[in-house]
DNA sequence: GACATAAACGAACGTTCGTGCTTATCTTCA
DNA sequence: TGAAGATAAGCACGAACGTTCGTTTATGTC
């Protein structure tokens, strides 16, 4: 690997964890540069435009949370265990250390949700994705006879997203220190509505 | 009423609609300014500082807030009606005139969660006040034995709430137009789940 | 109608924004 | 080791940021 793209990677890393804080248009190049002690110009150069760099971030963050959310989630047995290791994985990424400011999406989701143009189309397409891993992750465990099937994936995987968010509201917002206990709970009574009969009373 | 205080309040109504969508620190004097035709000083002659901008566009929201959500949910029979108007009054408010870019206070809440100061503490207020609501609804729905008195009234209002990020996300970000059905089903199962037995079978 | 106050303006301040161009300093490989 | 090419710095730009100033125009009161 190039030196340069050495640094690129460096100031992707760091680029994710400051617009976990202060979003995508918050991020400036002025600042980035500085935290990493490097001149603008320099830090320019690599991306050409601030649009480019907002991009990449996304997508540098998306790799990020495909490798320590989705793929190890992917690796438990169909059903339950799919889908809590999900759950449990986006909360610990919510709170790892690359992201000082918690999602990058969410933060990403409500500054672009009316701002046009190939950032937020990149957005939504990595949201669908990840939306769609719950619902495929879902049926597939309806599938194995986990859940029942009149369960709904996409209603789940909608459902579940909220439990996300709130989550977020009141951990980062509200500094709730019982935030992550009622997201739990709120998590536990969505998946108990969709186990399968025989499995609500073993 | 002065003529100061008029077109104070003009502004405020326009930094609303602005605010709803590019954040309290997007909102630009200058942008708001020239929307309203009004010199940049003349209007900045009104708030003195850019966070005594932001404090009253809060201000101002949660009284509109106040007006067309909470006063008219309150009149409402105690239980579930009570609890439904708070919801449906929600959903109406996200998408009323005024708040082009979605709620405001989803808005401000995902942008301020870690930038401390008093414009977030403001809102931290707000939001806690919001929720209390939604808590004291319960409490006096089960005092009046529509909800069994097994149902955790916090629980369910963080529940709620990420029913309602969860609708804003899918209806704003994704323009996904099943997003009113899908929020309408999960506040249903949430409430469902909450009626006491003997409104369970009627 | 004269006077005092309130409200809005226009110009400018110092910073910071994103973005170019030109130069210098490193890596890389023959 | 030295030439070629990649990488970062230096400097400057026009525009927009929040803020301050002195001045002008509108409003309200006696």
């Amino acid at each position: 690997m190039r030196k340069g793209d050495l640094t690129r990677q460096a100031i992707l890393d760091r680029a994710t964890g400051l617009a976990s804080k202060v979003g995508l248009e918050g991020l400036t190049i002025g600042a980035l540069a500085t935290e990493l002690q490097l001149s603008k110009s320099g830090l320019f150069a690599h991306f050409h435009s601030k649009e480019a760099l907002q991009l990449q971030v996304l997508d540098h963050g998306a790799a990020v949370f495909v490798e320590s959310v989705i793929r190890p989630a992917i690796a438990e047995p169909r059903g339950e265990p799919r889908i809590r290791a999900l759950f449990e994985r986006w909360l610990a990424w919510t709170q790892s250390s690359p992201l000082p400011g918690g999602c990058l999406f969410v933060q990403a989701a409500v500054e672009l949700d009316d701002r046009p143009g190939p950032v937020r189309d990149r957005l939504v397409q990595f949201q669908r994705q990840w939306l769609g891993v719950i619902v495929t992750s879902m049926e597939l465990g309806i599938d194995a006879g986990a859940f029942h099937n009149v369960a709904d994936p996409e209603q789940f995987a909608h459902d579940v997203y909220g439990v996300m968010l709130a989550y977020h509201h009141a951990s980062r917002l509200l500094r709730d220190p019982r935030a992550e206990a009622r997201a739990r709970r709120a998590f536990d009574a969505l998946l108990q509505s969709a186990v399968a009969p025989a499995e609500t009373h073993r």
